[in-house]
RNA sequence: GCCGCGUUGGUCAAGGGGUUAAGACGCCUCCCUUUCACGGAGGAAUCACGGGUUCGAUUCCCGUACGUGGUACCA
């Protein structure tokens, strides 16, 4: 029998949910559904020193607003839990002194001002940063190097001490990584890595091997940033639980910013969002923008992060969740990091706006509407200007400069793409054509034209010359769909009130 | 510094020993529209470099360069 599939996200609580954090969580989601697995969520807050107020439910709430529920969390409950790794402090402490009996970690007892010194005295130009390994470890202070009765008493004394791995020497540590296929590293290389801190935590290299374990986690996918820690992984899960246990990896490319690695700053300083919702530092009050708060559908961000590292092989770029689900593979996640592109994200936007009933997000709009003290009185109506402007909004925030001139006047006029050719005849016909407009008896769009080219026809004046002067009237700028459409739908009281007002600006 | 990982147009990318090296975003031109978008038709632009292997390398191998990650009692 196959094991169920099950996977994890596990962030730690420290700030807001970055694209690169979002993106995990969602291939994640997507092969666990692909596979009818289970997609879990193990808050890692081992780091005490950087728990923030609010990040936790920040985090869940980003993956509701994206459609990434988990089955199993510290929120949902499940049959593994705890799903907080804070709450989970005494399970660690066996594994490590499993170690430590099987020869495989020792006690350190060094101090932080004795770590630096290490680090200062071995420093050299060729190894500016020198590590806590094989080469050092002998010249420290720790089980390998004290008397067993001495390790015994410092304990007993309530010294304060950490279990650290016991890297091998010389050892090739081979993996194969779904993504990077074959993985190796020299272990000499790799530090003794603290297992268990001073306080009794564990690190995440303890913490991930043992609750992988303990949650049944078959299938391990991480950001890249962990590929170089992954042998300290491989050797625990050797030690621990057996190799044939493991599960397997994939080490997920990097979504890089316009120069390099990206960071929430790429977003303040070339104005787009990096995090998935607002979210601001309680600690620092820094504000980071989000994706949903710009404008963004949850589909569309989904459907970008999406193809940002990932392929189909087929031409398709716009995805479903369920699309997604159908399609997606882990082999044809790319090797390679992506630069994150603004403007094909905001195609993607634009795509979804396009794709989706308006009815499904007029909702967000509406909110910005109020925010704005922009009147909607008529929902229907409402529904349908945005229907009439959807295709030339980019951004949900957008239809506020597409729609408002339905619901309100515009408070200014573009003057300068009028002025240059005003003149009499056409003031006079604006007189003219207002008047009759007046005693209108049928309000359609065909009769608004048609009295309008009838007019022109007259007074011998070109109707395109005078249609930008028109929509400058109603809607305040070089915008916006068919003008005697937006008469028909601003009605007759606005338009009549809109021309007079404009015959006043212009013939200043 | 050392170690890991990576490198197809400006960006996302398909492809993978023999191709006119797809497609998308963006950019440019034109058409549609006397607005802006949408739509349509075109265009410029790519296999990092150097060695091999081979009849033939963008594709395989080795170097170099560049990028990126790690090198914490952070995750």
């Amino acid at each position: 029998m196959i094991k169920k599939v099950r996977v994890r996200f596990a962030p730690s609580p420290t700030g807001g949910l970055h694209l690169g954090g979002v993106r995990t969580v969602l291939y994640n989601y997507l092969f666990a559904k692909k596979n009818q697995g289970d997609f879990i969520v193990r808050i890692e807050d081992t780091d005490q020193t950087r728990f923030v107020e609010g990040a936790e439910k920040y985090i869940f709430d980003c993956l509701k607003w994206c459609g990434l529920e988990p089955d199993e969390s510290p929120i949902h409950g499940g049959p593994c839990g705890p799903y907080r790794q804070s709450e989970r402090k005494s399970i660690y402490l066996q594994y490590a002194h499993q170690l430590i009996e099987q020869g495989n970690a020792y006690y350190a007892f060094d101090t932080p001002e004795e770590l630096e010194k290490m680090r200062s005295d071995f420093k050299t130009t060729e190894n500016p940063s020198p590590q806590y390994d094989a080469k050092v470890r002998m010249k420290m202070k720790n089980s390998l190097t004290l008397p067993a009765e001495k390790v015994k008493e410092l304990i007993a004394s309530g010294t304060r001490y950490v279990i650290r791995i016991k890297m091998p020497e010389y050892e090739t540590i081979r993996f194969h990584d779904l993504i990077h296929h074959e993985v190796s590293f020299d272990s000499s290389l790799v530090d003794d890595k603290v297992l268990l801190k001073a306080d009794g935590m564990p690190t995440y290299h303890l913490a991930v091997v043992v609750d992988d374990y303990l949650m049944g986690i078959t299938h391990a996918f991480r950001g890249e940033e962990w590929l170089s820690s992954a042998p300290v992984h491989i050797l625990l899960w050797k030690y621990l639980f057996g190799l044939g246990n493991m599960p397997q990896w994939a080490h997920l490319p990097l979504i890089l910013g316009p120069n390099g690695k990206l960071s929430k700053r790429d977003g303040a300083k070339y104005g787009f969002p990096v995090y998935a919702m607002n979210w601001t530092d309680p600690r620092t009050n820094e504000f980071t923008e989000g994706f949903k708060e710009k404008g963004f559908l949850p589909e569309a961000f989904i459907n970008l992060l999406a193809m940002l590292g990932w392929n189909g092989g087929t031409e398709q770029e716009i995805f479903t969740m369920e699309e997604l689900i159908d399609h997606f593979s882990i082999e044809r996640v790319h090797k390679s990091g992506a630069k994150f592109d603004f403007d094909k994200a905001k195609w993607f936007n634009q795509e979804w706006i396009r794709k989706i009933p308006v009815k499904e997000y007029a909702f967000f709009i509406k909110s910005l509407f109020n925010e704005k003290n922009i009147p909607v009185q008529d929902e229907a109506f409402f529904i349908q200007v945005l229907e009439l402007v959807k295709d030339r909004c980019m951004l949900l925030t957008d239809f506020v400069e597409q729609a408002q001139y339905f619901f309100t006047a515009p408070d200014k006029l573009d003057k300068d793409a009028v002025l240059p050719k005003w003149d009499a005849s056409k003031k006079e016909f604006f007189e003219l054509y207002c008047q009759t407009l007046e005693s209108l008896k049928v309000w359609d769009v065909s009769s608004i034209e048609t009295l309008f080219k009838n007019l022109a026809a007259e007074k011998n004046i070109k109707p395109g010359e005078l249609q930008l002067p028109l929509r400058i009237m109603l809607v305040g700028a070089k915008f916006g769909p068919a003008v005697f459409v937006i008469a028909q739908m601003i009605g007759k009281e606005a338009t009549v009130d809109r021309i007079k007002k404009g015959l006043n600006i212009f013939s200043q």
